[in-house]
DNA sequence: ATTTACTTGTGAAATTATTGACAAGTGTTA
DNA sequence: TAACACTTGTCAATAATTTCACAAGTAAAT
């Protein structure tokens, strides 16, 4: 689709990024400054060909023979492929159980996300922790004053389309859906969306009778 | 690997039957009776071909040609291949954010998910909603007694291999870990993950530069 | 300084998943 | 009752992903 200058990552690779650079800093943190594809495969329990593999498609930084890769250096290149280094404002609706969770989940910043604020239709505390909760009135404002371009969906699957139609319209770009509905949207927004059914289920066969082969 | 009667179902397919399952249900409760792969494709946004694949494989009752598959056998079906006929008992380890989230979360129930309780170091508040937060010093007990196979992983990161290692020695079967960390149990326990940080790679992706192809 | 052993990175093979084409069969209509 | 239109289900083809094999190159050892 789109084969120029950009690589053609697949979702699966895209996926492990992540748990790589989770591995990476903590060996960092131990003093570890190379790092081979084959011991980084060991601790992930995957083969040494998808870590070059993956490595070598997201990243610029070339790993020095009989060595291993630079861990500092493979960080850095990770977080950059990822977006990581600037980090990214979001805003969220639906401060229910679930979005209470995430606004006050530390984890985020790690992975240059910010949530900003959250809302909601009725504003029964002024705030979690640091994070301001406002009336939804407010939110095409704020998100349009503030150009931001992320908006979380932690609302019932009732509100969640017509929340999705109010983020279009104030310029959000990419929506992390938690609402179990399929959201309807313009095909420049992209739509992730966290199914938490979907991951029961996968959990929930290895436990009956009809595996699924190999690991999860 | 396992080739006897068991079909061979991709990951992939299982993580779409919760999502026809939702559909099939909302139009069943508007009174249809049948519905086509083509149907059940377009309100999915998928090809009629993937859902009449998922379907062959997943489902026993066959599709009547001309009409399509009947709604409410094929909703028991479904729910049968995914294990949400009988009910599954969990419990959850870890009362914070999250895990409250977790704990006051309607939506499990309607996926054959019953989390009985809630275990903590410090046990700050009875309970949450009608669930009991008990002490972790009971966990053992409690599960064994109760004959519990699934357990839900909501710790920090320091504490989470800890808990799973609990977990297997109490007799849990299924780990559904939502700590950022890969966790080592022996190979017969079903090891699902919750990474967050790998949903936010693939939108934090979306709106960069590198765009992966195709939609999420 | 030279050899050795080990690791990267690339292009090709094998495996797996997705998509397409078509025969078989059923409700509907005339 | 017979022809038609439409949908299923399976087999074949295409596409994608994973795995393998090997050349190239570098740190360490001699």
């Amino acid at each position: 689709m789109n084969d120029e200058i950009c690589r053609n990552i697949s979702l699966t690779s895209l996926r492990r990024l992540p748990s790589y650079l989770r591995y990476l800093k903590t060996q960092r943190d131990n003093g570890i400054d190379y790092l081979s594809s084959i011991i980084i495969a060991q601790a992930m329990e995957l083969s040494p060909m998808v870590v070059k593999k993956d490595l070598s498609i997201a990243i610029k930084v070339e790993g020095k023979p009989k060595l291993g890769y630079h861990v500092d250096s493979l960080i850095k290149d990770i977080e950059m492929f990822l977006g990581y280094d600037n980090k990214k404002d979001a805003v969220l609706v639906g401060v229910g159980s679930l979005g209470k969770a995430l606004l006050s989940y530390e984890g985020f910043k790690n992975y240059g996300l910010n949530i900003i604020v959250g809302f909601d239709k009725e504003v029964n505390e002024p705030a979690i922790l640091d994070k301001k909760i406002l009336s939804i009135d407010k939110f095409s404002n704020l998100t349009k004053r503030m150009n931001i371009h992320i908006g979380i969906i932690t609302t019932n699957k009732e509100a969640a389309q017509e929340i999705a139609n109010m983020m279009v319209e104030a310029g959000i770009k990419a929506i992390w859906n938690w609402a179990p509905v399929k959201l309807s949207v313009p095909e420049d927004i992209v739509v992730k969306n966290e199914d938490l059914a979907a991951s029961l289920a996968v959990l929930s066969n290895s436990l009956s009778d009809h595996q699924i082969g190999g690991s999860i």
